[in-house]
RNA sequence: GACCCCGUAGCUCAGUUGGAUAGAGCAUCAGAUUCCUAAUCUGAGGGCCGCGCGUUCGAAUCGCGCCGGGGUCACCA
């Protein structure tokens, strides 16, 4: 019955105002209203799909809705004629210029500029909470990102899932959901067993023995050397000789929490940290997983069959088949039943996975999991999962599956090359020192997370209008650097001759408007580059403005014989400033004030 | 072979709950510097939105089928 639109209500609960194209959706919404008890729109139609938006070309005015040609076919009319009647109702708005009816059945609105002040003057009083949203209605989101394997420390494979994670994350929440950041160690699994065996070998080595190069089959880097130089100082020669069952477990403990400390503190230099640290192992201790297969078993979900050989490929030499508890996962789509144990009893990466998406459900109304593209295959089978689990056990839960591509790392123009077999490989702590934290959240942020992208270490850097981060700081640097000139000139922003603003001011005041719009459809969309996308268009309406001081130095922010005309224009600066810097704290970018 | 992602200007990319004449940057060409930061800006040219069919008032956007590029196809994690 109410417009979509409204659920989220703009209304900024610490202040009493309501956002420019709020406003004007509450305003289409009552003519809608009206229209619908004088019964020219049926009374059960759809506002759904209605919007009111800025128009695609200026010219046509300052707002546009679709309302006519949406509504037309539930009204039994055609678009044009609807139109008509709902512009009528528009006209009589006292903020409301001029409503005209354009191609197929458009209603563009012509304002007042006082409304475009009021909006200016709302940025300033809003700052900080300009652009929030209350749409997600306090909703629990619960992100899972990053999730390395503690084996190492973060490297650049993981880096772009972590900032598209984290800046959706942070996006969510300034768009009103209640977020937690989740990351799933996988303590679990061989790898960690490997981990473990290597940090014994790395132990002997503390102890004086000469272990050579490192087998295959051993993480070979030397971040492995303080461990084992701890193990050695903390357990002297006690495990050197020891068979391994013996220490296993405890170094595997061990290792494990050293890693994560590692990578703790890589994530604190991307400026990311996580509410929740779930264990793997943990998991399994509180016999989750158990409960899931008993659940799944009775609701004939899981069965013991015999495993497909692999297709599209040769076999393996030592394929042989065997039989396992499967998830009916063919059900879903999937290729084929999937196996939630192994056939030494263990439970496979899917099984746990599964039983840790119940756990995450347990305190959430939705999930969502950033992964690298890499694990494409096995979407269906945990959404399948998920999907059987919760509705199964009557708490259906919206879940979703984000795949980020990979990043080639270039230098020059020439790919970066990298050994993994010798442990050389860029990390996360390389790449910030050499360019710093906001270049690299940033440009992860220049593309939509599922095209693959590269990364240009000589270009990133670059301080040119090529490189949008800079482009963007520089705005922001700009702004402030007005600012302090004004304030040493004796002037300041003012809000009081507000009127003196023109057209080249309100076009600015309209783009920065389009914010708490912009944050609410990246929000429902989860995607938080849309927000670096759409500063870059800001950044270049407040560079362009500027020059238009260069010709016309009654166009510069500062006038020095015009105070009333100055005040205004550092008024209207300090919003655009307020407005970016809005912006980039949802990337988790700084807003410099000077370059 | 199957599944997932991508294909938009010479290049790098935005733009999908279906909307008006498809947008930026780079590169190319023509301009702006006694000026609050020219680390910038103004203007011009440049497009069968990979191809075909369909859905409808309307498709870059949705569906089906192709073509091209990338990824994945373990009892691994």
């Amino acid at each position: 019955m109410h417009l979509q639109y409204f659920a989220a209500t703009r209304e900024n609960p610490m202040t009493e105002h309501k956002t420019l194209y709020a406003a004007y959706a509450a305003t289409v919404e009552k003519a809608l209203l009206a229209l619908q008890t004088e019964g020219v729109l049926p009374a059960d139609c759809s506002f759904a799909n209605v919007a009111v938006e800025p128009p695609r070309d200026a010219s046509h005015g300052d707002l546009a809705t679709n309302a006519a040609m949406v509504l037309a076919k539930q009204a039994k009319t055609n678009p044009r004629a609807l139109a008509e009647s709902i512009a009528e109702k528009l006209d009589a708005e006292p903020s409301i210029t001029s409503a005209e009816i354009a191609g197929p059945g458009f209603i563009n609105l012509r304002l007042d500029p006082a409304a475009w002040l009021g909006e200016l003057a709302a940025i300033s009083d809003m700052g900080e909470g300009y652009g929030r949203s209350t749409m997600g209605e306090g909703r629990t989101v619960n992100v899972e990102y990053v999730s390395a394997n503690p084996t190492g420390p973060m490297h650049m494979g993981h880096c772009r899932g972590a900032v598209v994670g984290d800046a959706l994350a942070s996006l969510l929440e300034f768009a009103g959901h209640k977020v937690t950041r989740e990351y799933y160690i996988n303590d679990a699994g061989g790898q960690v067993d490997t981990l473990a065996r290597s940090a014994h070998l790395r132990y002997r080595e503390a102890l004086g023995e000469d272990i050579g190069d490192i087998p295959e089959g051993y993480y070979p880097g030397d971040y492995l050397k303080p461990i084992g130089e701890y193990l050695a100082r903390e357990l002297g020669d006690k495990y050197k000789e020891e068979p391994e069952e013996e220490w296993l477990p405890y170094f595997r403990a061990e290792a494990v929490e050293q890693m994560m400390a590692l990578i703790k503190s890589d994530l604190a230099l991307l400026g990311i940290h996580h509410d929740i640290f779930a264990s793997e192992a943990a998991l399994h201790a509180a016999g989750k997983p158990d409960e899931a297969e008993a659940w799944l078993r009775a609701h004939d979900l899981v069965y013991d069959g015999v495993l497909e050989a692999p297709k599209g490929k040769a076999p393996p030499d030592d394929w042989e088949p065997v039989e396992l508890p499967l998830f009916r996962s063919t059900k879903f789509g999937d290729d084929q039943d999937r196996p939630i144990r192994k056939s030494d009893g263990k439970w496979t990466y899917f099984g746990a996975d599964l039983a840790y998406h119940m756990q995450k459900a347990a305190d959430a109304d939705e999930l969502i999991d950033i992964w690298g593209a890499d694990h494409a295959g096995t979407v269906k089978r945990i959404k399948a999962a998920v999907a059987a689990l919760s509705e199964g056990q009557g708490n259906p839960i919206p879940f979703d599956v984000k795949l980020v591509q990979m990043v080639q790392l270039m230098r020059g123009g020439e790919p970066v090359k990298m050994s993994k077999r010798s442990g050389n490989f860029i990390t996360i702590a390389d790449m910030i020192e050499e360019v710093g934290k906001d270049v690299v959240r940033f440009t992860m942020l220049t593309r939509k997370p599922e095209a693959q992208m590269e990364f240009d270490f000589a270009k990133v850097v670059e301080a040119s209008k090529d490189n949008p981060v800079f482009y963007v700081q520089y705005a922001h640097a700009r702004v402030k650097s007005t600012l302090r000139k004004a304030a040493e000139a004796g002037f300041a922003a003012s809000a009081e001759d507000l009127a003196q603003l023109g057209e080249e001011e309100i076009a600015l005041i309209r783009n920065a408007a389009q914010f708490p719009r912009i944050v609410e459809s990246a929000a429902k969309a989860r995607e938080a580059h849309r927000i670096a996308f759409y500063l870059y268009d800001l950044a270049a309406e407040l560079h362009a403005f500027w020059n238009l001081g260069n010709d016309n130095p009654q166009k510069r922010f500062i006038v020095e014989q015009d105070a009333a005309l100055t005040g205004a224009r550092l008024f209207l600066a300090d919003a655009i400033g307020q407005v970016i810097r809005n912006g980039l704290g949802v990337l988790g970018v700084d807003a410099v004030d000077s370059l």
